[in-house]
DNA sequence: ACGAACCTGTTGACTGGTCAAATAAAAAGT
DNA sequence: ACTTTTTATTTGACCAGTCAACAGGTTCGT
């Protein structure tokens, strides 16, 4: 219902090479925006935990055992906002805390059987869909894919690219 | 300091295959968060905008004209936000509104001298950016990662993955 | 042509996330 | 020994993002 939409999309043919559009940056947060979502619906519907929370719940279940400062590498999320949501984990008992006797400043963290439960139950929810998401994907894109997010993390980390 | 540190660690061998930490949504979702802290300093230390400000800007730069559901699509951002958004990029003379005559709920949305300003000084940089996450990756990665993305994309929208 | 369904955009209340500073403990340097 | 640096976690203030409800406007079915 518009006349002409392109008055100054002319302008972008000296864009160079790259047109904004296909910035891998900003599919990659339009998809995830979509993937977040479905996930934290998912979550809610079945085990009641944000997708925060489930996260730190998982991490804690995969390795039995870990600190904060772990969690924090492993997912790159904030650490007050970790913080955070421990709390209230702890608070619902869902997650046991215990000074490390050598080191005063870390706390291991556990699950507790409630904890355990509900990583019990939501594992293989997650892993459905998990699957779900796979299931157009060959294992030679799956591999590509993490091998990209690999590289863009690395470019991440060395920021020597502006003075 | 601690005893046995996998207790419970044996229980992922009956995860079937999928470990968690594989998730493609849990690296993707780190990755992300590392780019969108380096894009939101850039951007915030060069031309003074939020990451979402700033992608505003940018699709109605690129368009030349659109409207606001348009965004709502291309970024899969909440609505909400998005109004609240422009609006401050309004305030900020970044960005004209013109009502639609033909339907009298649509607002075209472009950019004024200040926001054309900004969005052409915004570009290289963002350019600039982008070739630096490139950098290590070969065009064949790349149109595979645009392809993983695609799917993705599709199986979070027929979400007939669960009862 | 009339109501139902639908689309565009706004608002409010609330939750989640970010930034920066503070606290406290250990490790490293001199 | 003692200052400096680094690490782990917490806190506070603030901004971004989500959800749900709403106000107007359009379209479609009958």
């Amino acid at each position: 219902m518009n006349k002409a939409d392109k008055p100054q999309a002319a302008a972008h043919a000296s864009f160079g090479k790259l047109p904004l559009q296909q910035y891998l940056t900003l599919r990659m947060s339009r998809v995830q925006a979509k993937l977040n979502a479905q996930a934290s619906q998912l979550l809610r519907e079945t085990v009641g935990l944000t997708l925060t929370q489930w996260r730190i719940v998982a991490l804690i279940g995969v390795a039995g055992q870990t600190h904060l400062s772990n969690i924090t590498k492993q997912t790159a999320m904030d650490k007050g906002l970790l913080s955070r949501n421990l709390k209230t984990l702890v608070a619902n008992g869902l997650v046991l805390t215990q000074q490390d006797e050598a080191d005063q400043r870390v706390q291991h963290l556990t699950l507790s059987p409630d904890g355990q439960a509900i990583f019990d139950r939501a594992v293989p929810i997650t892993q459905r869909r998990q699957a779900w998401l796979r299931q157009d994907l060959t294992e030679e894109e799956i591999q590509t894919f993490r091998q990209v997010l690999d590289k863009l993390e690395i470019a991440t980390e060395k920021r020597d690219f502006w003075p």
